[in-house]
DNA sequence: TTGTAAGCGTTATCAA
DNA sequence: TTGATAACGCTTACAA
């Protein structure tokens, strides 16, 4: 006699909900696949049960009888907090496609083909990489043997293999160089974190501003290596050195991240420099830190919400049409503009 | 006549390794259960042909016939970088111990207890909940639900039902206090963002140490949301803001968090205090922030490798004996030493 | 070292 | 709406 409630030794299947009810084993299946064929009195009597009785269905058992899995696999690293804004939104544009998440984490010590192969293993429908740690040949691998269609999340061309999604990031910062211009600028400096895996693309629309607007090129390459956490701050902070050494600064610093932005930021306040009163400076990405009113950083947004959405949509896309061929959905960005710029002195 | 490769419609199975090898399928199941009862020799023809017909064995019939679950659910916010090292290290951790892992995500859209659900649907042998959005009764609630070990990382005190895992917030803090006090402060703030999950425990210890070293208590506390991804930064610049209203300033500032003392950091050095001559500053959890080169910050370390493998060990420890009670672990913190702290001028 | 047989909890397909 | 029946791909006894 030890009292106190049972603790199931097996957790509850359909079959004892159907049992318990006195109905069929395939009337309570029905009800949780929310297919036709049992009244609404029915399935209010059922999840009752079910509730009752703290039964959920077996995903693994559920997973291995379906025709078509439900599942989309995610791989993404738990350091970017874009990526993660991303996730956040997959979850809801999954669920409302009717496909569940499973994640997988590539870090330092885990690789993007170890996620991979773990979510293969979950037979997923669709497979979508945020920040892939693989080159474009690792990526087409990747695609080849998965099987199932890949989108890549981040700042990769168009190609043959695996959907794109990106954010016009050429676009985003030829528009931030154009409003300097229009504010009255004319030295622009930008920092380029070369390690940063859209540092080319972002490059291409500083190139193509600076030309169209007859502006002189003033380009800062940081080499490094991105993985680690604080390459970002890192790459900005050796920029804004860089600039302390010369005789003349800039008027404004354009940078294609909002943590390089921040590392130009405190390595300039520590040196004296006001911003916006002496330089101007600005972001990309419109990250958490980009809002804190001790930074107000003029930046670009592209929006997770969209992105992540569109990488759900790729997925299903190619899910439905086997025969599509994998697309490029590039995600238009816009200005936010904070206290970080002002006209030059 | 399509020509190029095939592309298979139904992923391979063991069978069909089989098949290919003119062996058992229970040969090739033993194969890649590491099970004994095959020579070395045919293991490596059955990798071999697996890797070559790009099979992976299908997670959810092997879950569905496994007696035991070797899945380790892991809840998470995508926030928080510490929280997000732990989860690189609970897969190693995990992997050690023979688990694999299923994450997922807690969101503004997603609730601890729905993210809950999703791993409970996976049969987990155990549940691992860090930085839960839930209070102690909701977390209480959900290890009963569970009927599966439920793990809590985060600030909670130990109890009955549901296992804990900590730092020593208390103590870190008391140890920079006295840091301090050695250095020669004697009028060290305190910022208390009090709706960080962990401030009661960590304000704790500074109010143990002035009171053991005969300093006033001074502590600046900020109220707020703690679920904004911007709350701890900004508590801090709350908080230097109201320090500048003073006529004169603490020499030194003690905060509970690498984010709230840069938000302290960034108000100060905008007003042209300069850490650390003017003022030092302390944060907690070395963040990567910390390390920044522009930061530079003295702060409390607590290991997330450690966290991370206490909380795998908790849940392993209860799954392995169904009859042992929820513990406590609490580990240890140790300062780190960096250049924003100076002796007061 | 290999083969035989059963079954995990669901979904799917019938005919009733 | 129900019942019977077969599968999904794998693991687990147990016998050969």
């Amino acid at each position: 006699m030890t009292g106190g409630p049972d603790r199931p030794s097996r957790p509850p299947t359909m079959a004892d909900i159907a049992a318990h009810l006195g109905v069929s084993r395939q009337l309570v299946s029905l009800v949780f696949r929310d297919a036709p064929g049992a009244s609404e009195e029915t399935r209010r009597r059922v999840r009752e049960a079910a509730a009752e009785l703290g039964f959920r269905p077996h995903v693994a058992a559920r997973s291995l009888r379906r025709t078509h899995s439900t599942d989309l696999g995610v791989i993404f690293a738990p350091a970017h907090s874009t990526e993660l804004e991303m996730v956040e939104h997959i979850y809801s544009a999954a669920s409302a496609e009717g496909y569940d998440v499973i994640l997988s984490a590539q870090t330092a010590g885990r690789s993007t083909d170890e996620a991979a192969d773990e979510l293969l293993g979950h037979r997923c429908a669709g497979l979508v990489v945020i920040g892939s740690h693989l080159g474009h040949a690792g990526m087409r691998a990747l695609s080849r043997r998965a099987v199932v269609p890949v989108v890549d999340v981040g700042s990769r061309m168009r190609n043959a293999d695996y959907d794109v999604v990106r954010s016009s990031g050429d676009r985003g910062i030829d528009d931030m160089v154009t409003y300097l211009a229009e504010t009255g600028h004319r030295q622009i400096a930008y920092v380029d974190p070369a390690a940063m895996p859209a540092s080319a693309v972002r490059r291409k629309g500083y190139d193509r501003a600076t030309e169209r607007l007859g502006l002189a090129a003033d380009v800062l390459s940081v080499p490094g290596r991105y993985r680690r956490g604080d390459y970002f701050e890192e790459a900005g902070a050796a920029a804004a050195r860089q600039l302390l050494e010369r005789a003349e600064l800039p008027t404004a610093v354009v940078t294609p991240n909002d943590h390089t932005a921040v590392g130009v930021l405190q390595i300039l306040l520590r040196a004296g420099v006001r911003i916006p009163e002496d330089v101007s400076l600005t972001g990309f990405d419109d990250s958490p830190i980009a809002r804190l009113s001790s930074v107000d950083l003029t930046t670009v947004r592209q929006d997770p919400a969209l992105m992540g959405t569109a990488a759900v949509e790729a997925a299903v896309r190619r899910i439905r049409d086997g025969a599509a061929a994998p697309a490029e959905t590039v995600v238009e960005t816009w200005l936010v503009k904070r206290g970080s710029v002002a006209p030059p002195r």
